[in-house]
Formats: C-alpha cells, structure tokens, sequence
DNA sequence: ATATTATCGAGAATGAGTCTCAATTGCTAT
DNA sequence: ATAGCAATTGAGACTCATTCTCGATAATAT
C-alpha cells in the first residue's frame, strides 16, 4: 500500500494544486495518531509540534483531506465537525454511549452485506455508508437517567 | 395510537412545562406534512399560516420536540441541522445521492437485526441507531465527476 | 531574472444556534 | 374575578465554527 503522502501529492497534481509544507505537515498530523480529532486539537497539535500553521489554512487543507478519500468527516459533535483519517484502514462504523459518550468501534461483515443489498433494491451505486448505533455501554447500564 | 399532540403535552406536563400556543403551532407544523426540514423551513412555513413565532422559540421547543422523541436530528447539511418527525412511523434510514443530492428513505428488518447483534457482542444497551447509505441514484449513475 | 499563479496568514464576515432580559402569559390561590 | 408568581416569549445581542477577502509570499514557468 502506497504511503499516503504519495496518495495526497498524487491528488493535489491532478487538480492542479502544489504540495507546500503546510498541506503536508497537515496530513502528517492527521495520520500520526489513530484517534478521531476537531480542527482545533489538530492546530493545537501543530503548534506542539513547532508547526505555526493558520487556522484557515487547516480548515482548506480538511477539506482537501476529505475530498481525496484520505481522511472522513465522522460526526458533529458540541458544534463543531470530528474527523478520522481512513486511508489504510478496514472499514468500520461507531457505536456512541449515550452516558459517558465513549465511542467504540466496530467492524462487521453482515453489515456491508445489507448495505449492499439495499443498494441493489434500489438499482443505487453505492460507495459508502455511515453507521452510528446509540445506546448504553456496560459501565452505563443501569445508571442511564 | 394517541395523537402526538397528546404525547407532547404529556411530555411537557412530566417535566413540569406548560402547553404553551406557540409550541402547539410548532408541534403542528412539525406534523402538517412528512418531508425533512429545517429550521429556517419551519419557520417560513408558520409564517405562511400566520403564525410569527420568534426563532428562540422555535429552537427551543426544537429541543423539545427532540427531547421528547417525537422528532429527530437526521442530518446536517449546507450547514444546519435537518429534521424529521418520527413518531407514528415506522424507523427507517437513508439513502443520499451524491449527484442530485436526492435523498430516498428505506427499511429493513435485516439491518435491525444486525444492529442488535453488534449491540450484544460489545454487551451494550442499544437504543438506536442511523444508518446513511452513500451512493448515485439510477438518473444520476454513469454521469457522476 | 521576471512574470504568472497558487498559496498563505490575518483578520473580517457569515450564519447557525444560544443566551439575556424585560414584557407577557397562564396557572393558582385567594 | 383578582392578585401573585413562575414559566414563556420575542428582540436582539452574543458565541463560536467555518468561510471569505485580500495583500504578502512562495513556487513554477518563460
Ligand atoms: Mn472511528
Ligand atoms: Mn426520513
Ligand atoms: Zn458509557
Ligand atoms: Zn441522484
């Protein structure tokens, strides 16, 4: 598999874009770490890094991210957008404790099957999905108001 | 099954808050036809029926709405929240065209059975769940960028 | 080297949603 | 019915995420 680096200059020369140092330190942030993160943790982590990097720039640069198949938008949550980078990783949908708000993820076959029946019923190309389930986890049962 | 105005009164009786006009005009328009909406929709819509309620408290009794279960978040886009009314249907998810943006809803008990089952491997208390599946529609298919 | 074009950063602008607070309304007890 | 009181409303101020603008800067092409 292709770093993703290769992936993204690859992407940028096909839109005609450059690869700058800002763009690049960017997706190297992004693919450092396997958690989900908001724009302001990723500037904030830029900054630990040395990296003084403009909030606009990183806000452009997500947007590239996403476009490109790199990286996902996962969910809006306290207002604001959470990303995950996807590249190089199976597939996998998240289920949210609604007490401690912990989010587990999960991957399942019978799953991509369904989606992809569902898709066949109504003659649609399907190219992905979302699945978020809600519910108590373990620690929560029980205690849920 | 008992009208939902009876539901949201009772709701808002259990939490010690008053059936107000304003929140039964919104409850209404809510119910008055089945497509999703918006705030800023279901606001111009009230207006038409000569209804002018301020946007706090449609955001509000929004909150409300949701709170009670009657109504529910079904995605953002452009944006800003979208909503539908649930209650008196039966679940379902959704399909989104990435051509026309079209969005088709579906049902399947298979899928309801998957859930459930990933819900027990992680021993979580499943209250729910959204699933959206991506895709081009039949017009769009072949003409997509 | 010079021209051209993309990109950047700083900060202004936008827009959804929330909050504040004075005025109003709807209950409840006289 | 009337008074007292708490809940609610509406107008607009406010917050905060995200986008936009635009002059300065950097990369590429001639
Ligand atoms: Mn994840
Ligand atoms: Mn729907
Ligand atoms: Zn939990
Ligand atoms: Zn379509």
């Amino acid at each position: 598999m292709k770093p993703e680096i290769d992936v993204f200059r690859e992407f940028l020369a096909h839109k005609g874009m450059r690869a700058t140092p800002e763009r690049e330190a960017i997706l190297a942030e992004v693919f450092a770490n396997h958690d989900h993160f908001d724009v302001e943790e990723l500037i904030m982590r830029l900054r630990q890094n040395g990296q003084r990097i403009s909030r606009a720039s990183v806000y452009r640069t997500m947007a590239l991210l996403v476009e490109s198949g790199l990286v996902q938008e996962v969910y809006v949550e306290d207002g604001h957008m959470h990303y995950e980078h996807v590249y190089g990783h199976e597939h996998h949908c998240h289920l949210r404790c609604l007490g401690c708000r912990k989010i587990i993820e999960f991957r399942n076959g019978a799953l991509e099957e369904v989606e992809q029946r569902i898709g066949r019923d109504h003659r649609f190309e399907v190219t992905g999905h979302k699945l978020e389930i809600y519910g108590y986890c373990p620690e929560c049962r029980g205690q849920k108001k």
